[in-house]
DNA sequence: TCTTAAATAGGATTAATTCTTATTTGTCAA
DNA sequence: TTGACAAATAAGAATTAATCCTATTTAAGA
């Protein structure tokens, strides 16, 4: 990712905190930083590694909480997982995802014919929908037996 | 569910077992019969503590490590979830699901619209999918702001 | 029946997350 | 620019979920 489009996003995260009433702490910035740099859904706990270079006396706590913080004014996503630890989505924008079995991979891909997943009316009429997915389980490339 | 589709369903179960070489013990019987009657894609726990009633000194991991089993032979998935504990669904059929994210309910529902979700072509060429599923996160009717 | 590998109970251990508290720091108003 | 103060942080304790270890029991085939 270039380093302007970086600047952008954390530019519009600075704001998005603000309007939020959130105080905009250089271990924010560094979290969000390094989130939107990632491009594997990561753990709080590979954040928090990545961040520790940068910041080696940053606690896991403040990290965790952070991203908590974070998916609650809507910058970040709690993905779906299958058991394990939370994983984190910096791409808040409609995309679908593949999770992979065996290395545990989670793969992005958008597709134009899931692009309005219509909600069936029982279901619209008595839940309110924030967001849908397709979630895909499968093997991805390097984990799919070869021959 | 009325007991002859129950035992219906549990002697499909038993059969499975046999194929796949796994002895058929009466803590995996009730355990599975809990789990066919729940309607709320338990937790370990949640199981564990219905089939306790049954067998006031089955331990915690007996449950948890046989709902694992029954995973690996696909008599039972493990679902996708926002963090927190595991949950298991013992319908393998095709569906999908809503998750509140007040209550934490998840919610199935079937749709024609979604019958075939057809893979893009840039994933099915790379990847091998096993299931598909629309993951839906909203509020349901319990949980929405009543007006 | 007898044998044996598989399964279980119970407790210990590890991993993930959340909580508690003392200290520090952004923000805002003077 | 400087204080006041609520919000945020670091560090460690506590909690919750999942897994591991081991002695004992048991289902299933010979
Ligand atoms: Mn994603
Ligand atoms: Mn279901
Ligand atoms: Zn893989
Ligand atoms: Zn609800």
């Amino acid at each position: 990712m270039q380093n302007t489009v970086i600047d952008q996003r954390v530019q519009l995260f600075i704001e998005t905190c603000r309007r939020h009433h959130l105080k905009i702490t250089p271990q924010r910035v560094a979290i969000y930083r390094v989130l939107i740099q990632s491009k594997q859904h990561p753990t709080a706990d590979r954040v928090f590694r990545a961040v520790k270079k940068e910041f080696p006396n940053i606690s896991f706590d403040t990290v965790n909480r952070t991203l908590l913080t974070f998916a609650g004014i809507g910058v970040v996503d709690v993905v779906e997982t299958f058991g394990g630890p939370k994983r984190f989505d910096p791409d808040i924008t409609d995309h679908h995802h593949l999770h992979c079995m065996a290395c545990g991979r989670i793969i992005d891909f958008a597709y134009e014919g899931y692009a309005r997943l219509e909600v069936p009316k029982t279901i619209a009429s008595t839940f309110k929908v924030i967001s849908r997915r397709v979630v895909l389980k499968g093997l991805c490339d390097a984990c799919s037996p070869k021959q």
